[in-house]
DNA sequence: AGCCTTATTATCCATATGTATAATAGTTTT
DNA sequence: AAAACTATTATACATATGGATAATAAGGCT
């Protein structure tokens, strides 16, 4: 009785033709979203179709089952990601100190804290245990985020005259953003924005600080 | 056919009576244990009980649903690592800096790496965001948690008579940790435990050699 | 205009799911 | 040993789920 939302009287409803890259690009955004708030339990075909706004059958057509969707959206993420983080560390200018902390700006920026997909992260970090695929795409993707990190702060040493382990320090780095991300995307009122940002300055300036001087 | 396993021939399989306590508690440690090798999308009230050697029936005898036994699967594991932090830094004696890196140590150690649980953390992560009852219960962990280390560095800085802010920089650990602890959840290949530890014992050596003497 | 391609929907299907209920059997009590 | 109690199972049920198929119509082509 209450299920008579629609096609009782009025007409039709409008059935859009749209282009194929777009298409996937809505379901994979629509999938990203039910992620993210409802968890990779509730994120079913007819979930995310009824969010995209088309028939569930017609996932099949732009994908070949739920788990590839649901793994192109992880790609998705993890690439969107991947494309911010060069544009600010190796794409624009500066010294590299002043790169760095562009980046822990960037992540805890509205940009990322305000996008929906924030919590469909903590669903991706969950898929990636029990899904293969999703578990090889994160091992690419994690090993050049970190390779990323350490060259910048390989650069950075050069430029400011010191000697520290980079790849071990793009370890700690990241794993501080990653922690202070989660933590702040499973409960944004523990702590603001602005105070993650501050902690990461800090861990930069203390590197620095007790980093040897190069001879 | 094929689904005459049981019951043909043989006798009926013994049926166990088990203590109360006891079987709840075998089926939140089932529930822990295909959360963390499946996931949540895959941790079924039927999985479960398989998993706890149980018919699917018997759940409704101890939990008023599945989302309340995967709540008190996740309030078991908050429990347990609050228990194990509270023994490490409040129970143990010794200087606050020694009980820290005992924290660390034992967080990157084989019984928490080892453990079928370690994965479990990730999914407890993911319904934080989607199940408002696992939400609550987190941010009193949390909170908790926090305080804890709060309290541990102040000691420290007593100690050792230096001052900081051990708000932020409980902040800061508890989100390094979390981090390393979540990157060595997702791909364990990707770095050894022991650098985790001695990235952790690293960040607390620069707290406290850029921190300000206590005047 | 009319035709053709195929994106899109509606519908169907087998199975999985959470929950409820009645039957069964282990344990305790008397 | 009989009876009472209740943990446990087997089963039933309504709905949800992922996937498949055939009908439909939107947009491009000539």
């Amino acid at each position: 009785m209450a299920k008579t939302q629609r096609l009782e009287d009025d007409e039709s409803p409008p059935r859009r033709r749209l282009d194929a890259e777009r298409r996937r690009a809505d379901l994979i955004r629509a999938t990203i979203e039910v992620l993210a708030e409802a968890g990779p339990r509730e994120a079913t075909v007819r979930v995310i179709c009824a969010r995209a706004g088309v028939s569930h059958g017609l996932l099949r057509h732009y994908f070949s089952s739920h788990k590839n969707l649901i793994a192109a959206a992880c790609h998705s993420l993890a690439e969107g990601y991947d494309a911010e983080m060069i544009q600010i560390l190796e794409q624009s200018t500066g010294p590299f100190r002043e790169r760095l902390r562009r980046l822990f700006h960037l992540l805890f920026s509205a940009h990322w804290i305000d996008d929906r997909a924030l919590g469909a992260w903590v669903s991706y970090w969950s898929l990636v245990r029990s899904d293969e695929e999703v578990a090889a795409l994160h091992r690419d993707f994690y090993g050049r985020q970190r390779q990323r990190i350490a060259a910048a702060l390989l650069r950075l040493a050069e430029e400011e005259g010191l000697s520290f382990d980079a790849d071990a320090e793009a370890l700690a780095i990241t794993a501080l953003m990653d922690g202070l991300w989660l933590e702040h995307c499973l409960d944004r009122s523990s702590f603001a924005p602005e105070q993650a940002v501050a902690l990461c300055e800090a861990w930069l300036e203390r590197l620095t600080a007790t980093a040897a001087a190069k001879e």
